[in-house]
DNA sequence: CTACCTTTGTGAAGGTTTTCACAAGCCGCG
DNA sequence: CGCGGCTTGTGAAAACCTTCACAAAGGTAG
């Protein structure tokens, strides 16, 4: 039993299986704060928006986690998720751009709570160098292949304005960094072996817009 | 020909569909901009990341936009994608929270830009009140019914703190709201008439971090 | 007008994801 | 210890999505 685990996977998981075990994991801390200590996949399920069929395909395909009858540990699965999300570590971050979403996302706490933690900061604009945000002063973006070696940097967080993208992206890639969340609305160009997820609220909004045209449409 | 278009569709049009086409549109306006008058489903799949095949694909669920030997004409297939999307016309938006990630989305020009307008900002602090918000007044949650009556507004952004959701929630529903962009990190429970899309940034670090963790493994 | 080059729109094929359904396994109780 | 109720793990089926491949159609040049 319990074969595969966080190792090097042969099957390809989806990005939408990944979102769906991201989601599992922070319905399983909600729970296990509110003391329950076994869980069934129906439950799960019913909590995550999805189907107990998809709860168990999407744990099995990395092990077996539950107990036939009884459900799944909840302090268990959930360690078993953060290792299979390799969230049983902390990632260095660097916010490349301290403008107004820069500033949001530094405050937000979910971020180190997962340990994923902001340990540089950097801006183009002279005015912002020098000053500090919780103790890490903003560098500048000059010195961007120093900071992301010397800090050792896992992660960018791309948070600058869609004209300073390119020159930016293709320094972070130079630096060997392989993981960037991107906020610009626009598609970055990258080698197979960097990952990027991109966060584009206006894409959201116009998914919003056309399923309320869609239902004005159906209605009449 | 040209027979589906904006109207009610029979077909289910996917989620992964409908983001395909806002990339479409962005992509579109920017070659506008650069004079393109005419483009193929080669090179517009090109700049977005997938197929000629499925470029197609997703048109043709709409309507027949191109012209064959030519490809689309780049005006038309836009204005074409804006009426799908629901772009043709202007969205009354209220933002509820005025802290750092309601601050930051209201300054954001994109927004405007699709004529998704912030009309009202609410929040909870008694501090915040009375202060204006580009000309907008930051109004009482406490008055949230009659500011989305009179200010008429289609959609929510949802920018409070996890634990004053469920309550702003349900007022928001029974208000008879359709449309929520949530982004704090938990899952809303709606009816089926109310279309919900999450920000969650944590969700797209944690993707990201399962994606070098795996590469990590493979890589020994 | 015809021949030829190009590119769309779309059935059919192929692939992936989700759902179904049930044997296997765990627990508690008598 | 054996039975019954419950829930997992998983092949098989169904649904969904993407890619292929080609007929249909616009344009152009001769």
């Amino acid at each position: 039993m319990e074969a595969p685990r966080g190792g090097a996977l042969s099957r390809k998981i989806s990005e939408t299986t990944v979102r769906r075990l991201s989601l599992y994991l922070r319905i399983l801390e909600e729970v296990e704060g509110a003391g329950t200590d076994t869980i069934s996949s129906e439950e799960l399920a019913g909590r995550a928006d999805t189907t107990a069929a998809q709860v168990r395909k999407d744990l099995s395909l990395f092990g077996s986690f539950g107990k036939r009858g009884l459900g799944y540990a909840v302090i268990q699965l959930a360690s078993g998720l953060r290792e299979i999300l390799g969230l049983d570590r902390s990632w260095r971050v660097a916010l490349v751009g301290a403008g107004r979403i820069g500033s949001a996302l530094f405050e937000y706490a979910g971020f180190r709570q997962r340990r994923f933690d902001i340990v540089a900061v950097l801006d183009a604009d002279p005015g912002k160098r020098g000053t500090r945000w919780d103790g890490i002063p903003v560098r500048d973006t000059a010195d961007l292949e120093e900071v992301l070696r010397t800090e050792a940097i896992d992660i960018v967080i791309l948070a600058v304005p869609a004209a300073a993208v390119p020159g930016v992206l293709d320094r972070v890639i130079a630096a060997g960094v392989k993981g960037i969340l991107n906020f610009a609305p626009m598609q970055l160009r990258v080698p197979a072996d960097v990952a990027v997820q991109d966060v584009n609220m206006v894409m959201e909004l116009e998914a919003l817009s056309f399923a309320l045209s869609q239902a004005k449409a159906a209605q009449g």
